[in-house]
RNA sequence: GCCGCGUUGGUCAAGGGGUUAAGACGCCUCCCUUUCACGGAGGAGUCACGGGUUCGAUUCCCGUACGUGGUACCA
């Protein structure tokens, strides 16, 4: 048994979106649990489409994710290069190589042409308005032309393409290791161009070449592909044999949440949830934040999106990517599409808040807090603040809201939510209460909420009357962990001086 | 239009001839918390439709509907 090779081949033409990045993680589980390589090349051969730094984004997200290819752009390997531009002349000579065999021809067809060609096929009432075996004949191309035409035209630089010659008496098969045996005609398919008057290669030949020469054994990718599956079956069989054609599985769609169709990438700003890993800008050039700006983790980033199309069977739902490794099993991989579900991605990141390790979460929660311009003391303060507000937080950005008061003074009291209650024996607590704080020596969430209860019991006033309002003092509004323990933390002097500042806004 | 793929609550889904048809998100109620969350206990809500096959179909078969993808010198 040879070893397993899985590849992905985005093309740099905008932001790695949530299917992408699904492929890709299935691509690398399936990869890592039969011990074999996960390689990353890049698919730019539609160089019109092509958008500067969409390739470095890549890497920046498989980075991110944590989804280190083992063979690629970056990494190197025995198979490169890895770009398919720099692999033109590779897939012009497999081109050549099926027009001599009468598998291909060369086609000088213009544009224009072609359109005419469709305008009056639809006109006639014909169905099918391909360039096939029904409508090559009356096509310029090197079927129909004289050898010496085609000759003198290739000779004087004439743009051509090469078409692959689709038989449509054919029919092919093959099994996915999703969706099981599946038979098409090949009367549907068009005579494909291969090679583009440009040199570059089509999706359909680059694949195909490209997998054969870098020994792709497994072939995972969305299933938009599955009609074009016959065109890359013919390929096979004409160039490499069929016995040496990787195993196909076509992954179901990530579906848009409200409506219908294909989860684009537009949609993350008309519903407001991100659809990038990483930020990206949108056709107007705004940054569209991605899922790792929005305060997630890659973690739960990575869980989400395992388990939007594979379930493994039990009631587990948290899996660790190592987990995943273990657990991941293409028998168990949906065949229909899956709508994505922004609040429960929120909920995954809110699990894996509470699970990770306290310390894990520290550089996220930084720079969440430093970009609001909190300063930090050391990571000792910051971990105790972490542990008393991880589990109200969804996203990173929820742990400032949440944890701001520990750093400065609530600006904004809300004492409306007082003032309707507020008495004279209220003011008489608090004033006796600040007293007795200064002689509190071991100043802890339990000494504090002693000295408080004594007090309340002083003053023959009912607690719940007064924690309220001590809490809306510390944190300035109803919200938060215990207030004897945010007491603790910012200090007494703290304490004290949020308590006078807003017994004073009540008078 | 043609071809492919699909269809279990609002969403993700388990199950696969006989089940009270799991579980999770979201929603609702209550408990905990003298706050907000977390947590806990409950609740509402589902097998697209029509025919077969069968003693019995959510499950198997055939249709229909609906959804979705493709039908490019895009990937």
């Amino acid at each position: 048994m040879s070893t397993v090779r899985v590849r992905f081949a985005p093309s740099p033409t905008g932001g790695l979106h949530l299917g992408g990045v699904r492929t890709i993680l299935y691509n690398y589980l399936f990869a890592k649990q039969n011990g074999g390589k996960f390689i990353l090349r890049i698919e730019d051969t539609d160089q019109s489409r092509y958008v500067e730094g969409a390739e470095q984004y890549i890497f920046d997200c498989l980075e991110w994710c944590g989804l280190i290819p083992d063979e690629g752009v970056v990494q190197g390997g025995d198979y490169g290069p890895y770009r398919q531009s720099e692999r033109k002349a590779l897939y012009a000579e497999y081109a050549e190589r099926l027009v001599t065999e009468g598998k291909a021809y060369y086609a000088f067809d213009t544009t224009e042409e072609i359109e005419t060609m469709r305008t009056t096929l639809k006109s006639a009432g014909k169905n099918s308005l391909q360039y096939d075996a029904s409508s090559r004949t009356s096509m310029r191309n090197s079927l129909t032309l004289m050898p010496e035409e085609t000759k003198t035209l290739l000779q004087n630089g004439t743009p051509y393409v090469i078409r692959l010659k689709v038989e449509p008496t054919e029919r092919v098969a093959f099994d996915d290791l999703i969706r099981g045996h599946i038979e098409l005609e090949l009367a549907v398919v068009d005579d494909k161009v291969l090679l583009k008057a440009d040199g570059m290669p089509t999706y359909h030949l680059a694949v195909v070449v490209d997998d054969y020469l870098m020994k792709i054994t497994h072939a995972f990718r969305g299933e938009e592909w599955l009609p074009s599956a016959p065109v890359h079956i013919l390929l096979w069989k004409y160039l490499f044999g069929l016995d040496n054609m990787p195993k196909w599985a076509h992954l179901p769609l990530i579906m848009k949440p409200d409506g219908n169709g294909k989860l684009s990438k537009r949609d993350g700003e008309r519903l407001g949830f991100p659809v990038f890993a990483l930020q990206w800008p949108d056709a107007s050039g705004n940054m569209q934040a991605g899922f790792k700006e929005r305060g997630f983790l890659p973690e739960a980033f990575l869980n989400m999106l395992a388990v939007l199309g594979w379930h493994d069977g039990t009631e587990q739902e948290l899996f660790s990517l190592e987990e995943l490794i273990e657990k991941f099993d293409l028998d168990r991989v949906h065949v229909a599409g899956a709508k994505f579900d922004f609040e429960k991605a929120k909920w995954f990141n809110a699990e894996w808040i509470k699970k990770l390790p306290t310390t894990n979460l520290i550089p996220y929660v930084k720079k969440v807090l430093v970009e609001e311009n909190i300063h930090l003391k050391d990571d000792d303060f910051l971990v105790k603040i972490i542990d008393l507000v991880k589990e109200r937080c969804t996203l990173f950005p929820d742990f400032y809201e949440q944890s701001k008061f520990f750093f400065v003074s609530p600006v904004e009291v809300d004492t409306a939510s007082i003032q309707p209650k507020w008495n004279a024996d209220k003011v008489d607590f608090f004033n006796s209460f600040t007293q007795k704080i200064e002689d509190i020596a071991n100043w802890t969430a339990e000494s504090i909420e002693a000295t408080f209860k004594e007090e309340v019991v002083q003053h023959g006033i009912k607690p719940g009357e007064l924690l309220m309002p001590f809490r809306i003092m510390l944190v300035g509004a109803k919200y938060g962990p215990g207030v004897f323990e945010i007491a603790a933390l910012i200090g007494k002097e703290e304490t004290k001086k949020r308590i006078e500042f807003t017994l004073k806004a009540l008078v």
